[in-house]
DNA sequence: CGACGATATAGAGAGATGTCAATGTGTATG
DNA sequence: CATACACATTGACATCTCTCTATATCGTCG
């Protein structure tokens, strides 16, 4: 449980760019195309295509085919392991000095 | 309180480093001074320095000087921010498929 | 099948990142 | 002050990252 550095730095990796980090927001509002996600940004199709590879082989983003669209959605499992790893660091923490 | 992608980008791409994120992790325990870090690491003391300057400058870690050494600890306020996002990220999914 | 629209892949280039050895800076202590 | 210890900075290097243009692949429809 305490060994998954390499999995959780994978994942916080994948939300490290400020354009992934506003996909990633984006898709909790439920499941978004290329196409949809593409207008929101100045970027091109194959820059976009790259970061929606980044994002899916982290496991944070699942991805499916309807017909021609690529269909994006988060994965809860795992964003719910990348929550844990932030819960448990608050739970270890002294709280002693506490002026937060 | 949507629009700072930027600092919490920030945030994660400190913590996107496997050492970096198991330093922080160290540091939930409480605070501790370089010497003690570098014992648990296979890096050089240059090396160190260059992950503790970026923990410090992201602000997530905050440093002070005791005599000959440099005290490391979390900010917290910083951590709940970041913590907030993923809460935030959480409220908007929807739940309507919830094969989690 | 052939053409088209949506997405993926390849190749290239500029810049960022992580690491080290060497050296500098700051603090205590004799 | 001189020495030693803890940490920071510099410079160099290999690798990774993000972006683009050009091109390929895949799925649908006539």
């Amino acid at each position: 449980m305490k060994e998954d550095y390499g999995v959780h730095a994978m994942y916080l990796k994948a939300l490290s760019d400020e354009t992934r980090l506003k996909i990633f927001d984006m898709l909790s509002n439920g499941e978004l195309c290329a196409c949809d996600i593409l207008e929101e940004f100045n970027i091109t199709q194959p820059t976009l295509s790259y970061h929606m590879k980044i994002l899916s082989e982290s496991g944070l983003v699942d991805s499916r085919r309807d017909g021609v669209w690529m269909k994006y959605s988060i994965n809860r499992k795992n964003l719910e392991a990348l929550k844990q790893l932030f819960d448990n660091i608050g739970l270890n923490m002294d709280n002693t000095s506490s002026h937060l």
